[in-house]
DNA sequence: TAAAAATACTCCATAGGTATTTTAT
DNA sequence: ATAAAATACCTATGGAGTATTTTTA
């Protein structure tokens, strides 16, 4: 699996049509339908129910394609931060925890035992 | 970009070595070699500083390399996903909110206004 | 001089294209 | 009949291999 399957199933998935995912991928379709049936013998699952009026997702590509769409935010976003670093305008966030304390600090004093923190 | 960068980008920042990383990966090292040029071309960033008494990552380099580590565990999760669905033993678990509320009930009673809830 | 990576080149697997057929309405 | 996907077959890009060179400590 490769992210050009994702990107593709994505496409397939939204247009729920493969000769409009092609133009959309600027691919020709049957090149499209090929790497679904990869993508689909692949991880071993239907993800496709395809008929000539139409074509659907199995619940299982229903969830595919949200985690697809998902890994290709990822990726996306990956790339974007590492050009940040370079551009000195990263830092990690790690202030999840640190905003969670000060949003409960007025519980946390009544909270804590005493002798504590 | 594709999988295949990531996954060569992740035994190269491991190892610290191509000619390493290349037998893990059980590939030829010019062809590793190649494909790690290929990934800092794209994304234009050095990720690697070379050597020829060693290989080290950049600061950019550690960022992508984690970034690299949690994209391809992602992944691989998707997938897992995918077939626990297809035995049936798979729902997704929206109840992160719920826990909270479970667990800071006490607060939130003491929080509230009256009338509220 | 020795190690490790880069180059040069070759080969081939496979992504992608074109033409056509199949399918169900 | 029509619209859409599948199939068959061909092309060609680029991933990967082998042999060799470069680099610098």
């Amino acid at each position: 699996m490769e992210l050009r399957h994702l990107r593709y199933f994505l496409a397939v998935g939204e247009t729920l049509n493969f000769t409009k995912a092609a133009v959309r991928l600027r691919v020709a379709q049957p090149a499209l339908s090929r790497q679904m049936r990869d993508l689909e013998d692949e991880i071993g699952v239907d993800l496709l129910r395809r008929s000539p009026r139409g074509l659907s997702l199995t619940p299982e590509g229903k969830l595919f394609l949200e985690e697809a769409r998902e890994l290709l935010k990822f990726s996306s976003e990956s790339v974007k931060k590492v050009h940040a670093m370079v551009r000195g305008e990263y830092s990690e966030l790690h202030i999840g925890y640190r905003i969670y304390m000060e949003i409960c600090r007025e519980h946390w004093q009544r909270f804590k035992k005493p002798g504590q923190g």
